[in-house]
DNA sequence: TCAATTGTTCAATAATCGTTGAACATAGGA
DNA sequence: TCCTATGTTCAACGATTATTGAACAATTGA
């Protein structure tokens, strides 16, 4: 197991790569929830999104979400910490990652995305 | 052939078809010429994008942004006009389409996007 | 009427994607 | 030390995808 995964520069993110990754729901429910944590805590594990699929699904969906630069991932004993890099994504495509997730916030039912209460305890 | 190809309505739009549509190179630079084409006449005919590929995979890729909801056709003769579902779009998604178009237009040069100087003339 | 133009549809291909379960690696606690 | 919990990696699969060329349909103009 990589003790640090790999992860874009800021300037190494591509719109297509980003857009495609939220393209899917699972994803980007993923990038929702971590959005909704944002105003907490910032960071979220794994575990924490156990409610969208199975652990081996989602390690495939958050490698998709590291590699395009979406997220970050910091490793802290047997915990994964991810964050949405929202300076880097605002940097490069302003107003896109906002709009994306409004976009979502208005058809939250539709998705089946979290609701509000739903915020993780901050630790 | 279908005289009017359908079109779903702007409640039948969804997210992540329109992100999934928007993540592929060659529909994003088809939504990007659109756009850019709004200022002058608003309508392009499939023959305007013979820069960015063959005859059946521009079609192949016109019918997905159609099915998607983000452009619509018009039939006119032996031409297709097609048009940004700009005002749909705008009340589904608030600031999306414009957020996507900036970023494109940002990474332009990258995304191999025609140039200012490029647009059609009116008809 | 015949030919040319415009664009779609069809069939086939190779490549990629999302999902699953089993196996693995790592760290923490009993 | 052994057991457990947390995630990742691997192999497999079925499904979808983008691309190509050939065939087709509809309209326009000679």
């Amino acid at each position: 197991m990589s003790r640090t995964p790999l992860h874009p520069t800021r300037e190494q993110i591509e719109l297509p790569m980003v857009l495609d990754c939220l393209s899917d729901p699972i994803r980007l429910a993923i990038v929702y929830q971590l959005a909704a944590q944002e105003r907490v805590s910032s960071e979220l594990c794994c575990g924490d999104f156990s409610g969208l699929g199975g652990k081996s699904n989602l390690a495939y969906h958050f490698a998709k979400l590291r590699e395009c630069g979406l997220m970050q991932t910091r490793v802290a004993g047997t915990n994964r910490f991810m964050r949405l890099r929202r300076e880097d994504l605002d940097a490069r495509f302003p107003g896109l990652l906002d709009a994306v997730i409004g976009s979502a916030a208005k058809d939250a039912e539709r998705l089946h995305l979290l609701s509000e209460g739903d915020v993780v305890e901050a630790d």
